[in-house]
Formats: structure tokens, sequence, C-alpha cells
DNA sequence: TAAGCGTGGAG
DNA sequence: TCTCCAAGCTT
């Protein structure tokens, strides 16, 4: 006796009334399952919703441009999901007729699909029998089978997808890879699992030996380095100097002001960030007075940032030396410029304290 | 293979 | 304030 009948009878009871399930397409499916990579469901549902009012279709989001795709989903990270599944869009209803791929190996073939979203994809909008490996089911099967491996590391990997597989109940993929999930979001938490109401607590290991808090082994995680960053505002007639991030990397693609890093070799912060716009920019600027400190942190390290209000030396004409563009943009447009959120912060001061040329 | 890639919520 | 980590993928 497996686990998964009682698995399936308690999703039945208490599956989440999410919007992609409400409204079910493989579109609407492959949207959500981006979204949902590495990010909390809570989180996903207003931009999903904003998504689908905006794109509501393949074709809508292929005919779609790479800026009003990434300010959807600016606030929601790892940007490159968006400008991989905006190229994906593309493919699909460019080369292939606007069918999607209905199987796992052709899924995977379309930027930002792998193999956790492809069997996802596959199972739930088109009813293959393949089993997925997320962040809930996987903490999921190392407590029902007390993995001991690292759950990350290759043989534990293996080891979890090979568990998925055994247990698939033919012919209910889809319900199964759903309710893992949903178990392991409601039930099956990562800290203090509500053991006493898990359906399938009679079936767990980990359970039995006491050891569920301790599963799945994690691997050890490397410190991040804090790092000091300064920025420009740099204003002229009503407008601020935006640059656009190079396409790949850290928000790829979208807007910032302009600015780096402090290195040993700076006297300071201001001398920083003029080296900085020297590098980036070709040209001289004043310095005003400064504009915020924002501390943020990305997934590999964390800044403080200085910004400051600055105005380009006489005669001096901004070059874009390091940026995919740069342009002069009015305050009141900010809004429109798909930003990370430090960037954002700073843009909203100047919206609400309107801007007063510094000098 | 291991590092890079955002942000927000929970404890 | 800090750590963990959340429906992973790409190079």
């Amino acid at each position: 006796m497996t686990f998964v009948p009682n698995l399936l009878d308690w999703y039945d009871k208490n599956a989440r009334d999410l919007p992609w399930r409400f409204e079910q397409s493989p579109y609407r499916t492959w949207v959500s399952e981006i979204m949902l990579q590495q990010t909390q469901v809570d989180t996903v549902i207003p931009y999903f919703e904003r998504w689908m009012a905006q794109f509501p279709d393949l074709q809508a989001l292929a005919s779609a441009d790479e800026q009003s795709v990434l300010a959807i989903w600016e606030g929601l990270g790892y940007y490159s999901r968006a400008r991989n599944l905006h190229r994906a869009a593309k493919i699909v209803v460019n080369e292939m007729d606007g069918q999607m791929p209905q199987t796992p190996e052709g899924l995977e073939k379309l930027p930002g699909i792998g193999p956790y979203t492809a069997a996802a994809i596959a199972s739930i909008a088109f009813e293959q029998d393949v089993a997925a490996v997320d962040g809930n089911i996987r903490r999921v099967l190392a407590r029902l089978f007390d993995l001991r491996e690292p759950a990350r590391s290759p043989q534990g990997e293996r080891k979890l997808w090979e568990m998925a597989e055994a247990n698939l109940p033919a012919g209910h993929a889809g319900a199964y890879n759903q309710a893992m999930m949903d178990l392991g979001a409601m039930i099956c938490t990562p800290k203090t699992p509500d053991c006493p109401n898990c359906p399938v607590a009679a079936h767990c290991r980990a359970r039995s030996l006491g050891v569920q808090e301790e599963r799945p082994v994690k691997m050890a995680r490397k410190k991040v380095p804090h790092l000091t960053v300064t920025a420009a505002v740099i204003c002229r007639d009503g407008q601020v100097l935006l640059a656009k991030r190079p396409s790949r990397g850290l928000l790829g693609g979208m807007w910032e002001f302009p600015g780096g890093t402090l290195e040993d070799q700076d006297a300071g912060l201001e001398a920083c960030l003029r080296r900085e716009i020297g590098e980036e920019l070709g040209v001289e600027v004043s310095i005003c007075s400064p504009f915020g400190e924002y501390r943020h942190a990305y997934t590999h390290y964390k800044i403080t940032l200085h910004a400051f209000l600055t105005a380009l030396s006489d005669g001096q004409i901004p070059q874009n030396l390091e940026s995919q563009e740069i342009r002069w943009v009015d305050v009141l447009d900010l809004s429109a410029y798909p930003m990370g959120k430090v960037d954002r912060q700073i843009a909203d001061r100047l919206v609400g304290e309107g801007i007063h040329d510094c000098l």
C-alpha cells in the first residue's frame, strides 16, 4: 500500500483554487509555471492576473515588445524568465504554427523550460504520465522515504526523480504532481510541518523516526559579500538620465540610474561615483546632495547603495560606453521604464518630491 | 558542474 | 536585523 491513494483523496478535498486552475489552458499553465519558479503562490497571483489581462494568449505575447514584457514582470525577479518566456512564445507562434509541444522532450527545447517545468506542463496541461520534482515535492519525498543524501546533490536528485516516477499513478500524473506540491506548501512545510493533519503521515519514514525537520538534508550555503554602491540621478531641465542594462545577466534589459561599486582605490563615495560616471558615460558631474541610502539583497550579494543628485558639468555630453542605451526621461515618465527594486525606489522618490534642478 | 540569477515572506 | 527559502533554468 502506497501513500498515493491518501494523497489523491486529500487533494480532491483540499486543492487550492488558484487562477490557473480555475480557468485552465496550456498557455495559462505555462505562464503560471514560469512565474512560480522560485516564487511563492501568493506573490505570483497578482502578477498572473495582470499578465493575462495584457497578454491573454500566445499571439498577444509573441507580438509584444520586450520592454512591455519586462514592465509587467517588474518586481517578480529573475527577469530572464520573462525574456525567455517571450522568446519561447515567438518560437511557438512563428515556427510551430502556434501549437505548444505536448511532450516533456519537446517542451524542454523551449527557452526557460527545464526538467521540472516540462514535466509540470506536460502532466497538467496535456495529461502526459510524467512525474515532476520541484522544491515542494523534493521535501515531501525526502521525508516520506527519509532520504539521507543532500537533496540537491546529483545522487539525491537522481533518487528523488526515481521516487517520483516509481509512485506515479497511471492516468493521474497532473493530480499527483499538483497534490504533492500542495501538500508541501500547506502541510509538509519546511519548518514545523503539520504532521498531525498530514494525509500520508502513516507512510512517512522521517516522521516515524522523528527526523522530519532534518529532511531534506541541505548543502552548505556560501556567505554573500556586501558591496557599497553609488548611483547618480543626473538632472537636466526636468529630466533624468537612465541607462539600459546589458541584455543578459543581473537585471538584464532593465533601466537604472548610472553608477557602480565602491573600489578600494576610491577616496570616498563621491570619488567612486565620479569614477563610475566617467567610465560609463565619459562625462564629469558635479554632485549636489545625497538622495537616500538603499539596502538590498540580491541572490549572491548584498548592497548598500548611496544615491546622489548630480548635474553635468558645462558642455558635457553623456556617451553610451557600457549600456545598451542611455536616455533622458521626464520624471513623470519614469514609471514606464522597467527597473529593479532599488532604482524603482529612487524613481518613486523623484516622482513624489518633484525634481528640483540642483544647480 | 557549479555559479549566477530577484524579491518578498516567515520565523 | 538576519537567515532561510520559495512550482528552477542557463551557461
